[in-house]
DNA sequence: GTCTATACATCGATAGAC
DNA sequence: GTCTATCGATGTATAGAC
């Protein structure tokens, strides 16, 4: 067995250690955000003790950093699933629509989604470039990748395909932030699909399909 | 002189201290968010005691409620200008126009404004009420006048005003979120003319103008 | 009503045993 | 490397003088 050799026994053990904290803290910045959540609860979470944090990640911003760059660089980098090539060369109602609707599934049913996106905006005024991250890993590929759909299909005919992409994906993002995330969809409730249909219908309503 | 009224003079002294820790702990709250927050720097930043705050408020989420009340029903509940009639019986682009022009300079400029936004996101999961509060008396009276003026105009020929009127919010508010919030101006950059002119001429595009 | 002074818990961070 | 124990600072909240 390789764990009969010391060397590459400790060095495992630290790295599980490492990415207990890493997860532990995830957790707790995402439940509680930055202030509220204390270096006694990440090491608790975590299962190991605070000195153990302390001695892998320096101090809290050091782990607050840590963790929310993993976060924007692995767990939400996703860019909703516009990478695939062969989704680009169907008809544009039907790429949007399905575009939209992985979206809205996605930002929907996913809470810790919701999580990151709280400490993403609630945390910008203190951790800038935290901030920066984001649109640099998460927000600017994906309006890159829709732009890149828009003007690969001459036939939408858009004026402005930057713009297009800034409203499409502004309309998905207030949507779920204000239904999902500041608890609207009770108060101000809307179908997700007549979001949908109205966007696709505004964007493509020059096509001759129509 | 009323101040020689001990009784006026007496209530008129606190009400004043009610005034300044409200003023005190606003600024305070928006600048360092709810859980950062001391007492002690509301306290200082009000110029009393600490012991005047907690008989005036209770405790640290009564005075965090009050203030964030005071916000949502009176700074922040100007339904960015729509209230004027006048205006609602112009050419619908230079009203929509008009209006994404108002509501982005607002937005823009007024840094307290994005404060409150961070606020509201960010404590939404722990404080749903106060998120409630603001869908209640800022997000849907938007909604509805924006909605109402939708309906009023039959010429849009608007097949799902509604969802129109969440399309034209989501971009804006997409927009001052990234741009000013996240400080993407520099890594995303958009020129707001661009996508106020998108806007509208995705909106207008059936009219016979066009 | 408002203050100073203080109680008591918890915070971030570290020392020292193993 | 990891733990327990603890430091000093700071947190919320209150008691008691005026």
């Amino acid at each position: 067995m390789t764990n009969s050799d010391p060397q590459i026994s400790e060095r495992t053990k630290s790295e599980v250690k490492t990415e207990a904290i890493l997860k532990g803290a995830m957790k707790e910045f995402l439940k509680n955000g930055y202030a509220a959540t204390s270096m006694d609860k990440v090491a608790k979470s975590a299962g190991v003790s605070k000195a153990t944090v302390y001695s892998h990640f320096g101090d809290k911003e050091k782990l607050f950093n840590a963790v929310m760059q993993d976060l924007v660089k692995d767990k939400f980098q996703t860019v909703m699933g516009l990478e695939k090539p062969q989704s680009l060369e169907q008809d544009p109602q039907v790429v949007l629509s399905a575009m939209a609707t992985k979206m809205l599934a996605d930002a929907e049913c996913d809470r810790s989604r919701q999580d990151f996106m709280r400490i993403i905006i609630g945390e910008s005024g203190r951790f800038p470039e935290l901030a920066k991250a984001y649109i640099n890993h998460v927000a600017k590929p994906s309006i890159e990748i829709l732009t890149k759909y828009f003007k690969s299909h001459p036939a939408l005919e858009l004026a402005d395909p930057e713009a297009t992409v800034r409203v499409m994906m502004g309309t998905m993002v207030y949507f779920v932030i204000l239904q999902e995330m500041l608890h609207g969809k009770d108060i101000v409730p809307l179908e997700s699909e007549r979001l949908i249909k109205t966007l696709t219908y505004l964007i493509t309503i020059e096509l001759p399909q129509l």
